[in-house]
DNA sequence: CACCCTTCTGACTACGTAGTCATACCCTGT
DNA sequence: ACAGGGTATGACTACGTAGTCAGAAGGGTG
């Protein structure tokens, strides 16, 4: 093998050591029909021999599609955007589309658009809000490229959109029916940003669970899913003794609210019951152990990576709206209210 | 506006408008010299009327290369690795490079050389292993190509490759100097897996802090970086009246140590001082709060990136080591043992 | 004033792939 | 034997950008 002339392949070479076309090379490899088995075969092997790889721009320019989804992430390691982040990774592997993710970060105004914007300049075919937050600004996206945001709110108008919720409704709800079917009188909430619509969802299953037992709601306490805004909270409610059970938006607040309550010497789960959401690893280790709601974040991925590659390959988009299913894991936190036991 | 010929606008739309030639559009949003101020000017306003993107297909093809870094990292939510993504993909914005992630999942086999794959049919210009693993076979990789690992292991021999640790070995070192400087007489450590360069770092730092101590180290128990496994380790070592002092390789681990030693019924820190690593949110919220090790997860990105793109760019690549500074975060679970207090 | 050098601009072209279209071949039915 | 339809292959070309090279315009020097 010649030193000097060693470069990566390209279609032409594999045509050449194969003896057929570029043509053909490029009908192999993209698994098109009308090749025979026999030249498929030594054009395969011409490949892998040469250690051909298909070149991803020359690809890309002639088909006028990237092949890749932009994520707009959040730039923290909070557990549900990351592992909505793996699960998305994990299953894209399965389509024909890469991924790229923009994180935004917070205090940085604009923090999605600058987000976006980096997302268009690498060419992404769709975009996806994956931690969607209402920065109280229009987004101006070209209404030509699809986007799917995980749940919705003003300034979304005039985008090719596609809006699809997790499962922030149903574990809401499911948690707050578990701890009302303990017998709790009532449920407190301790909320995500409002500006969240993930923190939206829960607390309107939270609510709409409340309503259908025809019980007034408290007024919910926003936290900002950091452990410190959960002990913050967990130290007001702990003053309250009319409070015996607590849903918590995330399992970060619910460790800072445990502590909270510990503190201030309330019993969890004796005096307060706690259901917290996520099931972050530690949550089955801590004392007492988390009740928590389980997302399926394989699904759910699977299902908005489905929603979004249809709208780019195909229809010219609607806005929809459905939520998945969550699940309750049950473990020491919770129990019945005194009166009950 | 003719509905109908809206399209994406390219250099040459860009160039009509703005009566200059494509050449000089490419040479304006390149920041070129040789272009006067007034043609600059002109040229810069009509992209931004027309809302103009540079195609990265088109540019890619043509400078052979793809701006684009490839990180394989793991598909979990453990901490350390994803605030290791997160910080990359922020330090990546002030570069010229994107970024792409492929993750690798536990119990697949062959998990890294199928990230690989899938990170160079993207066409990647490095490869950057985030959380090397030694799967025990050999990495087989171009050797144009650089590739950054975050430490290194067998099986990298051949390639063009850059090796720079994380804060491994120095956390593992100051957390242990921490628990002898209390007066313990040694320190047992908790590992992560073997296979991983960043248990091995931490367990290093570890000996050579009992080595310059004069101090012979227990037999290291090592875990999976699971919970489960640190709850398991802390059942064991609480058998143990001789378990004063425990450095443990990452916080989920320690909360699950935390646990055993709480049902075991030994007291944190009265009995047992525990040390965890990565200074997790909820780390500050736990009883006790956790002191850990904090490591800079920007600054170790921004460095790798800088080595990598380095290698990308410049120099035919060498093997090279070095390890950065890691913090020790002071809370509530390590203290003087009972004989010295 | 001729010359050269610097600054500025444009025409032409390569990059590697896949779409379009033309064509050659083979089999089946009459 | 021949038409007709499916199968198999290749020549040519577009995709949008930036590199190369040529050349025009302007300014200073001997």
């Amino acid at each position: 093998m010649s030193e000097a002339k060693r470069r990566t392949p390209r279609s032409t070479d594999v045509a050449r050591h194969a003896g057929v076309s570029q043509k053909t090379v490029s009908r192999v490899m993209n698994g098109e029909p009308y090749v025979s088995a026999e030249v498929r075969e030594r054009v395969l092997a011409a490949a892998r021999e040469l250690g051909y790889r298909r070149n991803t721009a020359a690809r890309a320019l002639n088909l006028g599609r990237f092949h890749r989804i932009g994520v707009v992430s959040l730039g923290s390691s909070l557990y549900g955007p990351a592992s909505l982040l793996v699960a998305l990774e994990r299953q894209a592997r399965a389509t024909s589309y890469a991924l790229s993710v923009a994180n935004m970060f917070e205090g940085e105004s604009g923090g999605v658009m600058s987000a976006v914007e980096s997302l268009l300049d690498e060419g992404v075919d769709g975009i996806m809000l994956s931690a969607p937050i209402d920065e109280g600004q229009e987004l101006r996206i070209d209404p030509d490229i699809p986007v799917l945001s995980f749940g919705g709110f003003p300034g979304l108008e005039g985008l090719r959109l596609v809006v699809t919720g997790a499962s922030g409704f149903d574990a809401g709800r499911l948690a707050t029916e578990h701890l009302l079917g303990l017998g709790h009188a009532t449920v407190w909430h301790v909320a995500g940003p409002g500006q969240w619509s993930a923190a939206r969802d829960r607390a309107r299953g939270w609510r709409q669970a409340l309503d259908v037992a025809g019980i007034a709601a408290p007024t919910p306490i926003e936290g900002d899913w950091s452990p410190a805004s959960g002990y913050e909270a967990g130290r007001r409610l702990a003053t309250d003794p009319e409070v015996t059970a607590v849903f918590v938006a995330n399992d970060e607040m619910a460790i800072g609210l445990l502590r909270g309550m510990a503190e201030a010497g309330r019993a969890v789960p004796e005096e307060v019951s706690v259901v917290g959401m996520d099931d972050i690893p530690v949550a089955a280790y801590l004392s007492p152990p988390l009740t928590t709601m389980r997302q399926d974040f394989e699904a759910i991925a699977s299902h908005a990576l489905d929603l979004l590659i249809d709208q780019i390959e195909n229809a010219p988009g609607s806005a929809m709206r459905d939520d998945l299913p969550a699940q309750l894991v049950l473990r020491r936190s919770t129990t019945p209210p005194r009166s009950k036991r």
